[in-house]
DNA sequence: TTTATATATACGCTATTCCATATATATGGA
DNA sequence: TCCATATATATGGAATAGCGTATATATAAA
């Protein structure tokens, strides 16, 4: 039983670091990506404010992510939450985690915003 | 104090991360940085045998990483060799390093190649 | 100088990517 | 049911990127 989950839970996504630098190659996917990294999980309506962006623009690059599988998604009523596949490979995290560390600028003004932001969905059901 | 701040300057390239992953989202450029990472430099005519593309497109491919300072170039005769440039910022070297150790297969053909190709330049007087 | 080899670039075309706008869908509340 | 909010998608056009071919340039040797 508890085998079967770790199987599963270790069980990675297949990922070309091609198609996966295609995903990082657009300014939005990069900073939705480094963003999402650094706060765990953000909501597309989280993502238009701090990114200062159209809807439809995040929705879409959202949704590529999505399909190439660096992103999951989570509905809770009209939220839809996105965060990192759990099953992306160690070196694609790790590849995040660099990139973000030591390029904190990056998503610095969406972070600000972020925090300014009202009304954010609550994310506390999430633990429970 | 500000000496160092110039120091930092003079020594270290200014890359943004938006555009090294548009330096990464390419086949062509993706491979040739990889393999010239491991091999530590390579002309074009062995990243030309080695990925068994055309002339120009390695070319081409080699001037725009050299364009965007990721590479550096050394005429040698009629040889030009292309290395890492030694100002690549310390996190992109990580990311390329992390990316072949996960991924050793992305080059392994054109590793292969390279070891087969015959008549390659001499390049021991790159260590005298 | 002529020839040969290695590399770089120019040109025209194709393919891909990105976008704004409009619209569709999903959910929850009145 | 109707309405409001959040999100997703479809469409057509604009911008960008990549390619093959041909040609230009650089170097070395005959």
């Amino acid at each position: 039983m508890s085998s079967l989950i770790l199987a599963a839970a270790l069980f990675m996504l297949k990922l070309d670091p091609l198609h996966f630098y295609k995903a990082l190659a657009d300014e939005t996917r990069l900073q939705s990506l480094l963003l999402i990294q650094q706060e765990g999980e953000l909501c597309v309506c989280e993502l238009t404010t701090a990114l200062g962006l159209s809807q439809p623009k995040i929705s879409r690059h959202l949704g590529q992510l999505r399909a190439c599988g660096l992103l999951q998604d989570r509905r809770d009523g009209i939220w839809v939450h996105y965060r990192l596949n759990p099953k992306l490979p160690e070196w694609a995290g790790k590849v995040l985690n660099t990139t973000q560390a030591a390029n904190p600028q990056c998503i610095k003004t969406a972070q600000q915003r972020l925090r300014r932001m009202r009304d954010r969905p609550a994310r506390a059901s999430v633990c429970c």
